[in-house]
DNA sequence: ATTCTGACAGCAA
DNA sequence: TTTGCTGCCAGAA
């Protein structure tokens, strides 16, 4: 196959939400690590833009474990209650300090390591 | 077809 | 260190 690049943003979406899915309970990764796995690299703003659109999808998607890489809870006025992201992340062992994930390195879960 | 926007990331000051 | 600008890809108007 040519090195150019093939029509991958076809079953981005889907990608994304199987990704997501499978980010373990109590664990977090980042959009930037997402989109690393996708292939897609450097569109990271599309990850977070397949999940604004993950209601769309009829699975739940854990999209409060997805966050930037600064573990900055940048999504969580998505999530109709501003608390309702930090809630659920607590819930799993995630703390959360001003929107911010404290034990970010120590929960983050990288799928191009994990999953390979 | 063109333009704007976005739940990001990287780099320069 | 924090702030701000730029690049990135896809979808909506």
């Amino acid at each position: 196959m040519p090195p150019g690049n093939q029509k991958v943003n076809i079953d981005f979406f889907s990608k994304v939400y199987e990704v997501t899915k499978l980010i373990p309970y109590g664990r977090i990764t980042s959009y930037g690590a997402i989109a690393l796995f996708l292939g897609t690299g450097r569109s990271a703003r599309m990850v977070g833009w397949a999940l604004n659109v993950c209601h769309n999808n009829p699975d739940f998607i854990p999209a409060h474990r997805v966050v930037n890489r600064n573990g900055l809870l940048t999504g969580k006025h998505h999530f109709g209650n501003s608390s309702t992201m930090k809630q659920l992340l607590e819930n799993e062992g995630i703390i959360i300090e001003d929107d911010r994930i404290i034990n970010f390195r120590e929960k983050f879960w990288d799928p191009l390591t994990e999953l390979k």
